[in-house]
DNA sequence: ACCTGAACACCGTTCAAGT
DNA sequence: ACCTGAACACCGTTCAAGT
C-alpha cells in the first residue's frame, strides 16, 4: 500500500507552507489576474492547500496585502551611491516604475492600504527613508525635501494620496498597526523620516492633526509643475 | 383597512427609483464608509428596496461604478474663461482636488475602472477634452499638450495610471465599452482628445499598440520635475 | 496539540415562479 | 407584463469537532 501523500493541485507533494510561499503565491496570482482575482480560497488552491491553512501564516487578508506590498517594494533597487542626488533619485524612481509595471495591482493596493493603516508598511518606510537620505546628502534642507516629496507625488510609488494624512479627519477610522513600533524605535530605524516629521510638525504646530499643510504642499507642487510647463512653452 | 404602502427602510413611502437616485445613494454610501462598504445589497437597503430592483436602473456593479465616477467628475468646475491658460489650469486642478477630497474613494475607483475599460467614461473624456482645449488656447502645440498631460499626471484626476494604455499588452483583457461610440462620433464630441490622439499616433506609428511611448513620456515628466527641484535647490 | 470540515454572514447575479 | 424570492456560486473568517 502506497504511503498517503498530501496531494497538491497538480498531485505533487509540496514543501511545507511558509509566509514567503503564501506571499509568493498571492503575488503571482495578482500579477496574472489582477487584484480582483485574488482570494484566500484561490491562493490556497494554487498552493494545494485548504484555505484555513493560510491563516497560520498570515493573520487575515489585510495583513496578506501588506505583506505583498512589502515583498514588491523590496524589489525596487536601492539608491545608487557615489552619484549626485539627481541621478540617484532618477534611477530609483525608474526602478520603482519598473516594479509597478511588473505588478500592475501594486499602486492600487498600496493606495488602499495606506488609507486604512496608521503607518505605512516597513518596506515602504525604508524606501522613503533612503529616498529622503539621497535628497539630504544632495544638500536639500528638511523643508525642501518635504516639498520635493510632494512634488514627486505619485511618481514615487504610484499612488496619489498623501502618506501621512491627517489622522484626525472625521469618518476615517484607521487600523492601528498590529505590530505597532514604539516611537523611539521608529526614529532609530527610519532616522530621515523621523527628522522630517519632526521638522514639519514643529514648523506648523498651530495646525491641528498632522503638521503638514496638505493644501499648501499641493499648490506648491502644482505651481512648480505649471512653471516648468510655462518655461517649456516659452522655449519652443 | 389602510392602503398598503411600499415601506422604505424608515417606513416612509418613497419616490420611484431612477438611475440618478441609485447613483446618489451609492455615492453617499461610499462617501461615508469607503468603497469597501459599497454593495448592491447595501445600496438597495438604503433606498428601502429589494436588491434586484437596482438592476432595472444599472446593468451591473461595474456600470454603477462608472456612473458614480461620472457623477463626481461632473462636480469639477469647468475651466475659467477669459484668463491665461495657467490660471485656468490651476483653478481647474484645484477644483478637481476639492472633489477628490469630498469623495475619497473616487481616485481609487477611477483608477481601477480605467484599467478595466477600453474607454474612459463620458465625463472623464469631457474633462480631458476641455483641459486640452485650455492648453491649446494658451498656445501649446499638440505635442506639448501631450507632454503637459503626462507632467500633470495624478494631479489631473488623482490616479497615476496612463489613460489610454497600450491595449495590446498581454494579459490585460479589457471590457469593450457596452455603449461603444463610433470613432467619428467620438471625434465630434471630443475634438481635442481626437486631435491629440491623432497627432500622437501619427508621430510614432512604427510603435505597435498605442502610439504613445509611455516610457519616454514618464522620463520627460520626471526630468521636468527634477529640473524644477534643482532650480529650487540652487535659489535657496 | 494540532488540523480542518462545516458553518456563518456576507457578496453579485440569475432565473423561475408568482402576481 | 412586471416584480421578486429563492437560489447559485462565490467570499473572508470562526469555531467546534475530529484526530
Amino acid at each position: 500500500m502506497e504511503r498517503t501523500v498530501q496531494a497538491g493541485s497538480a498531485g505533487r507533494s509540496r514543501p511545507p507552507l511558509s509566509t514567503e510561499r503564501v506571499l509568493g503565491a498571492a503575488v503571482a496570482l495578482a500579477d496574472e489576474g489582477g487584484v480582483d482575482a485574488l482570494s484566500m480560497r484561490r491562493i490556497a488552491q494554487s498552493l494545494g492547500v485548504v484555505p484555513m491553512a493560510l491563516y497560520k501564516h498570515v493573520a487575515n487578508k489585510n495583513e496578506l496585502l501588506d505583506g505583498m506590498i512589502d515583498a514588491v517594494v523590496r524589489e525596487i533597487d536601492p539608491p545608487a551611491r557615489d552619484t549626485d542626488w539627481k541621478t540617484a533619485v532618477r534611477g530609483r524612481v525608474l526602478s520603482a516604475r519598473r516594479m509597478l509595471l511588473r505588478h500592475p495591482w501594486a499602486a492600487q493596493v498600496i493606495e488602499s492600504r495606506i488609507k486604512a493603516r496608521t503607518t505605512p508598511t516597513p518596506a515602504v518606510m525604508e524606501y522613503l527613508d533612503s529616498m529622503i537620505g539621497v535628497f539630504r546628502d544632495g544638500g536639500f534642507s528638511l523643508d525642501l525635501v518635504h516639498h520635493a516629496l510632494h512634488v514627486m507625488g505619485s511618481r514615487l510609488l504610484g499612488f496619489s494620496q498623501e502618506l501621512f494624512e491627517d489622522s484626525s479627519r472625521p469618518g476615517t477610522d484607521r487600523e492601528p498597526d498590529p505590530a505597532a513600533m514604539p516611537p523611539e524605535e521608529m526614529a532609530a530605524r527610519y532616522p530621515h523620516v523621523a527628522a522630517l516629521a519632526m521638522a514639519v510638525t514643529h514648523d506648523t504646530d498651530s495646525v491641528v492633526g498632522s503638521g503638514c499643510d496638505d493644501q499648501f504642499e499641493f499648490e506648491f507642487a502644482l505651481d512648480l509643475t505649471l512653471d516648468g510647463l510655462e518655461r517649456l512653452l516659452r522655449t519652443t
